[in-house]
DNA sequence: GCCCATGTACGAACGTCTTCGTTGACAGCG
DNA sequence: CGCTGTCAACGAAGACGTTCGTACATGGGC
């Protein structure tokens, strides 16, 4: 079977919901999204819709108001995502996105630290 | 002014030639792009004046070859591409990307010295 | 039994990205 | 001078992604 394409930006905006909140319904999520993204209940029907076609999400239809769940878990996206970019940007040089992304976005004590951390785990 | 726009991925592959080679033509875009991506002469010329419009490259256009140029360093484009996804997919944690590029693309030997450098560098 | 609130489904419209055919300019050559 | 090859410019088409209006279903309260 064809792998789970990446999700898009609206995509993602709404997986994050659903990671946030677990299996949700159009309603829940729409609400969620409400703040910081001025989007209509349709178009997140819509997204959702098409998402559950895509294999994104899961949809349970047992009840009037069905609910939706991310079929993949948070980690196992961001890991895509991350792979995609790096083959696209960086020629896959894993260092590189490591110092572009320390360059974006100082890390901060606990950050260095769970870094570090992960390194002894990759090291060996 | 308006900050330059992240580029699309066609753009992107256009722009990590004129990184690698410095200023090209059309032509050397296009044959350079040949391995790997069959796209057609006047599809890579169009594009290069999107970005032109856009202001991802700078025109040269004293010759009758047009010379195009990117208008931004590789490594600026990069940091901006990687923040971008930190915002969308992480909610700015630096510490879960880097774990998801260490989880994608296991690093060599060389890839940890250098990340742990630039640990020392940012840490202090 | 009717109406309203709440839901889903559908389709259309719009913007962006990508693609390339076609056209017209122009230089060099015979 | 006219042919041929190289080039930029333009326009149009197709694929997505996003948005939402509208239509239709249904369940609960009156």
């Amino acid at each position: 079977m064809a792998p789970t394409p990446l999700p898009t930006d609206g995509e993602l905006a709404i997986l994050q919901v659903l990671w946030d909140r677990g299996p949700s319904t159009v309603r829940e999520v729409h609400e969620r999204l409400g703040r910081g993204r001025a989007v209509g209940y349709t178009t997140v029907l819509k997204l959702l819709q098409i998402m559950n076609d895509k294999g994104l999400v899961r949809r349970d239809a047992s009840e009037r108001s069905h609910v939706y769940e991310a079929r993949l878990p948070r980690e196992r996206t961001q890991r895509a995502l991350v792979k995609d970019l790096l083959q696209r940007a960086f020629g896959g040089s894993s260092s590189a996105l490591v110092q572009r992304a320390l360059e974006a976005a100082p890390a901060d004590a606990a950050d260095l630290t769970e870094i570090r951390r992960l390194l002894e785990e990759h090291g060996t």
